[in-house]
RNA sequence: UCCCCGAUAGCUCAAUCGGUAGAGCGAGCGGCUGUUAACCGCUAGGUUGUAGGUUCGAGCCCUACUCGGGGAGCCA
C-alpha cells in the first residue's frame, strides 16, 4: 500500500537521462532557496534538490517508524502560520499531512524568514526531527532544522474559507489537492479495486469493448455523434452488446471503462462521461444475478471499510449505515413498488418529511431574524459581530436547501401518488423507495414497454421483463440496472422491427441467438453514483477528477 | 425541452423604503513562543453578468439575453 501511494517524483527525475536533466535544470523555474545554516545562498533548480543527498527522505505515512530521527519529507504547504520566535507549517506529500514546527533558535535567520512568508501551496523538502504530538494532523510533528523552497507559491487561489461550485471546478486542477478530494480520490482508487478483484477472483475474463461504435444499447436519441473517417458513429453508451458475444466464448465476462450519454440531465447524478464496470454471464438466471450483484456490492463496501476508515472519518461518512450492508438485500417487484408509491404509507411518508423540512425551516428562520435583530440593536463586539455574519451565511444557505426541498417534496408526493403501471420508475420515486430502506434495494421486472430491447420478456408474465434496478439507500437512487437478455430470435428480432431501429446494424447481435444461444444475463454498475454513496458526498461531479457534464467542460 | 433560484472586491457573502457599495477570508507590511480556519494593527483591492427601459436618482423595479445552480424528463 504506501509504495502505492507514495510520489513518483524522485524516481521519475532520476529517470531522465542527464543530457536532458540539464536541459530541465536550465529552464526550470528559479527558486529562492536557503542554505544549510553558514552554507551560501543563491539560488537553486528542482533539479539540484533532486540530487542533493542528506537525511533519510520519508513520507508522512512513514513518520510513526522513525520518532527521534532526522527525516526530510517533500511536499507542499497546506498552511502556514508564522508567529514572532515559532511558526507552524502543514505539509501534505501526498501521504497524508503533517505539522512541522519551526522555532527561530534552530534555524538560520534566512530560513525562518524564508518560511514566515511562504504561502500556500508552496512545494518544499523539509528537513528535521519526528517527535509523536497529538495536537498534529497525523500524530507526529517535524521540528524543522533545514528546508529547501522547490517552487514558492504566490497568491494560491484556492483559500481556506468556502467557494462556490463553479469556481472550484474551474481550478479543478487544483481543487484536486484539497483534503475531501483526496479523500474521495482514495476511496474511488479502492472501489475500482475491489470492482475488478471481485470479479478476476470470481473467474470472469475481462474484455475491452470498444468506445465508437454503431449500436445503441438503450435508445438512439442519448449519443455522443462522432465523426469517425466520414461514416457517423457514436461514442459506446454501453458494452453490453459486444459483451453479449464475449460471453459466448468465455461464460463469464465483464467490461469496465468510460462510457458516454448525451442525456441532457442537470441533475447531481448525472454524468456525460462517466466509468461503469459490467459483468455478462452465460447460464444464469435472474435470481443468479441478483445474487451476483449482492455479493458485488458487499465486496466494494467491505474493501472501503477495511482500507479506508480515516478517509470515511475525514469526510464524516455515516460509517456504522455501511457496515450494515450485508446480504441479503430487500428484493421488490416493479409491480409492489408502484402499489408503495401509489400507497398511504408513501404518501405519510412524504407528508411527515414536508412537516420536519418546514419545521426546519422555521427554526432557521427564527435564528436568521434574532441575529439580526441583534445585529440591529448594535454595540456588539467584533467577534461576536464576525461569529454572527458566518452563522448567518450558514443559515441563508440552509435555507435555500430547506426551500427547494419543500418545494419539490409535493411534486414528488404527486409523481408518486399519480404513478399508473407502465411508467418507469423516476427519479424521486427510486428516491423514495431507497429512503424507506437502510440497504440497498431491488427493483425488478419492469413493465416491457419502458425498458431497451435486448431484455427478456418474462415467460410467465409477458407484460414484464426479467430486469432489475439497485437503489442505494438514503435517497440516492440508482446504482445498478441489470437484465437477463432475450435469447429467442424471433422475439428479438420482433423487438426490434417493433422499434423501428434498422436491423442491418444489429445482424451480428442476433446471429448470437442463431447460433448455440442460452440463458444469459448482466448488469451495470457506475462507479461515481457507489462512490458518492459510499463516501456520502452529495454530487457525482466530486468522484471523478475530471467531470464532463452537460455545458460544463472546463479542463 | 420544461419549471424554480441566482449573478456585487481574487473568494464567500452583506447593503433597510429605490438615495450613490461594506465585512470576513485571501494578498502586502508590521507585532506576537505552541498555533491548529490562531490572534492584533495598518494598506491595497469595485464600470454591481450583458443590453435596453422606468425614475430627479437603480446593486435593488421592468424586458430581453448570457452564464451558473437545483429539479422534471432520461439514465449508471
Amino acid at each position: 500500500m504506501p509504495t502505492q501511494s507514495r510520489l513518483p517524483f524522485t524516481s521519475d527525475v532520476d529517470r531522465i537521462p542527464s543530457c536532458q536533466r540539464a536541459d530541465i535544470c536550465e529552464n526550470a523555474h528559479p527558486v529562492a532557496w536557503l542554505a544549510t545554516p553558514g552554507g551560501p545562498a543563491g539560488e537553486r533548480s528542482i533539479c539540484q534538490w533532486v540530487q542533493q543527498g542528506g537525511p533519510m527522505k520519508v513520507t508522512v505515512d512513514e513518520l510513526q517508524e522513525h520518532v527521534g530521527a532526522e527525516v526530510t519529507l517533500s511536499g507542499w504547504v497546506v498552511h502556514n502560520r508564522p508567529s514572532g520566535k515559532v511558526g507552524f507549517v502543514i505539509v501534505r506529500d501526498g501521504t497524508g499531512l503533517c505539522q512541522c514546527v519551526v522555532e527561530k533558535t534552530r534555524v538560520s535567520d534566512d530560513l525562518f524568514e524564508a518560511l514566515k512568508h511562504l504561502g500556500t501551496e508552496s512545494s518544499l523538502s523539509i528537513t528535521g526531527t519526528v517527535r509523536a504530538e497529538p495536537r498534529s494532523p497525523g500524530g507526529h510533528e517535524l521540528v524543522v532544522t533545514d528546508a529547501t523552497i522547490l517552487c514558492p507559491a504566490v497568491d494560491y487561489p484556492i483559500t481556506p474559507k468556502e467557494h462556490g461550485v463553479d469556481f472550484l471546478l474551474r481550478h479543478r486542477h487544483l481543487h484536486l489537492r484539497s483534503q475531501r478530494a483526496w479523500c474521495i480520490g482514495r476511496v474511488r482508487h479502492t472501489v475500482v479495486d475491489a470492482i475488478r478483484r471481485f470479479f478476476n477472483d470470481e473467474g470472469f475474463i475481462l474484455v475491452d469493448t470498444p468506445i465508437f461504435t454503431t449500436l445503441a444499447g438503450e435508445g438512439e436519441q442519448t449519443l455522443f455523434a462522432v465523426d469517425y473517417f466520414g461514416q457517423p458513429v457514436h461514442l459506446a453508451q454501453t458494452g453490453q452488446l459486444y459483451l453479449e458475444a464475449a460471453a459466448m466464448s468465455h461464460r463469464k465476462v465483464y467490461c469496465f471503462g468510460p462510457t458516454f450519454r448525451a442525456e441532457k440531465s442537470k441533475t447531481r447524478r448525472h454524468l456525460a462521461e462517466f466509468w461503469m464496470v459490467e459483468p455478462e454471464v452465460a447460464f444464469i438466471d435472474l435470481d443468479g444475478l441478483l445474487g451476483l450483484a449482492e455479493r458485488f456490492v458487499t465486496a466494494i463496501i467491505q474493501a472501503v471499510l477495511e482500507r479506508n476508515r480515516s478517509e470515511l472519518q475525514t469526510l464524516e461518512t455515516d460509517v456504522p449505515a455501511l457496515e450494515r450492508i450485508t446480504p441479503p438485500f430487500p428484493r421488490l417487484t416493479y409491480s409492489q413498488a408502484v402499489d408503495i408509491l401509489r400507497g398511504e404509507r408513501t404518501a405519510r411518508f412524504l407528508a411527515d418529511e414536508l412537516a420536519d423540512l418546514q419545521r426546519r425551516l422555521a427554526k432557521v428562520e427564527t435564528r436568521i431574524a434574532q441575529i439580526e435583530a441583534e445585529d440591529a440593536r448594535g454595540g456588539l463586539k467584533k467577534w461576536k459581530q464576525e461569529k454572527n455574519a458566518q452563522e448567518l451565511i450558514a443559515l441563508r444557505r440552509e435555507r435555500i436547501d430547506l426551500t427547494a426541498a419543500i418545494e419539490n417534496n409535493p411534486k414528488h408526493a404527486a409523481l408518486a401518488a399519480e404513478f399508473t403501471w407502465g411508467k418507469d420508475l423516476g427519479g424521486s420515486d427510486e428516491t423514495i423507495l431507497s429512503r424507506m430502506h437502510d440497504k440497498p434495494l431491488f427493483v425488478t421486472h419492469y413493465p416491457k414497454a419502458a425498458k431497451a430491447f435486448y431484455m427478456k420478456v418474462d415467460r410467465a408474465e409477458e407484460r414484464v421483463v426479467e430486469n432489475f434496478d439497485l437503489l442505494a439507500p438514503a435517497g440516492f437512487g440508482e446504482i445498478i440496472g441489470g437484465s437477463m437478455r432475450e435469447d429467442d430470435y424471433p422475439r428479438l428480432a420482433g423487438r426490434i422491427d417493433e422499434l423501428g431501429y434498422n436491423p442491418e446494424h444489429y445482424q451480428w447481435y442476433l446471429d448470437l441467438r442463431r447460433y448455440g444461444s442460452v440463458p444469459h444475463g448482466g448488469f451495470g454498475l457506475g462507479v461515481e453514483r457507489t462512490v458518492a454513496w459510499i463516501t456520502g458526498e452529495r454530487h457525482i461531479r466530486h468522484c471523478i477528477a475530471f467531470p464532463r457534464m452537460m455545458d460544463r467542460l472546463y479542463l
